[in-house]
DNA sequence: TAGCTCATGTAAGCGGTTACATGATTGC
DNA sequence: GCAATCATGTAACCGCTTACATGAGCTA
């Protein structure tokens, strides 16, 4: 039961929280995991049975193996009190507004040397793969809604949650999707205009102004 | 000149964008980073130094030390001819809709263990974060409209891509911002209700439905 | 006198990806 | 017969963070 000295990492609290109701194997913990948690947390098959090896050396979980006849054997993996004692503190943290990386900003902040018509229907194409994600996300609430109610209505916790985040997933693509085409129609409108290459500022960066 | 043999890195983009227009000195590439880039794709400076130095072994980038009297020298960087060709070929791709990495969305999916009204707080809290950035973008972009003029206005090209990226920092603040507060009132509207702990499915994960 | 700017680098270590290995069972 | 499912693991590698080192000059 040795105390962890470094903080855990966020895998770990993503695989305590699948073990917060009750025990798993490792392989139901994968399955799981990728079909829910992946929508905001990603990680491979590799680490997270390597995470959960890591957990029981540092007293988050306890595991036993289970031996079967005409199957694989398997792990079965449960949530210590110190586990949960760590998941219930982090749940209660507060979150840092994380720095971002998306590339498609940075393609598009580099893309002046590009003929802008060009750039333009780059940012629809993509602006499409939002609008497909999106889909997908509004079908998962439809099914959820036609199954137990809208959030409202349902008397399930956990469902509730699972509400909220879904709903910042659609929320996430739609503004996605239409700041493509956004970006898209100021593109062409300026293309209709003069449109000189580059005379005046162009060295300055982002920040202009402000304290800091 | 040793071409590439693997894929180059995202921020090796980063950095020949920066390069593109003229020679600069590994200080002043870092500098500019940290004021543009660093909004949509982050890295440190000890990333940065090191991956230029790996740049010019690969022969995207060519460097040449200055040396000063009164102030440390410093190397300058130049494109090269293959890195302007890496460059191009990059911003003309296709960016795939990478996979999501949002803590809050994994905290807040295992929430259902502490009080709604509590939860409401947090997600109050972090949504104010996300104003605050929100403000931010905002006078960059004020600044720039007091400047050089709306995106609509400006013969500006490389400025219309800043615009445009910094367009969707602030429409993804403001949804974010938003969203937190629609998620803290369906929790608090929620508590006047009954309530009950977790009758119905909650075993059931986010997919419910869909073709895939 | 303290602390910031200029200016570049190295080293340890971790989080995460890619890829490989195994092999019976079940469904089309 | 072919593919997918079940079920777990290891090993190499890479991107990135953290931390440290240096030291002159300028500004409050």
């Amino acid at each position: 039961m040795a105390a962890a000295a470094t903080a855990p990492t966020t895998l770990q609290y993503a695989l305590l929280g699948l073990l917060a109701r009750r025990p798993l194997t490792g392989y139901e913990i994968l399955k799981r995991f990728n079909r829910s948690v992946v929508f905001f947390w990603h990680a491979k098959q590799s680490q997270i049975y390597a995470e959960l090896k890591r957990m029981e050396r540092l007293g988050l979980v306890t595991s036993r193996v289970e031996v079967q006849r005409r199957r694989p054997n398997r792990r079965h993996y449960a949530m210590t009190p110190a586990g949960e004692a760590v998941l219930r503190g982090w749940v209660d943290a507060r979150t840092p507004v994380g720095p971002v990386k998306d590339e498609m900003l940075l393609r598009t902040f580099f893309s002046d040397r590009l003929p802008p018509a060009h750039v333009a229907a780059c940012l629809r194409r993509h602006g499409d793969e939002h609008d497909r994600v999106l889909a997908e996300f509004e079908a998962i609430k439809a099914g959820l809604q036609a199954r137990y109610g809208s959030v409202e209505m349902t008397s399930d916790l956990p469902l509730v949650f699972r509400y909220l985040v879904l709903e910042q997933g659609i929320r996430c693509e739609r503004m996605y999707a239409e700041w493509c085409r956004w970006a898209a129609d100021t593109l062409e409108r300026r293309r209709a205009r003069p449109g000189r290459a580059s005379p005046s500022p162009s060295g300055a960066d982002f920040i202009v102004t402000t304290a800091r």
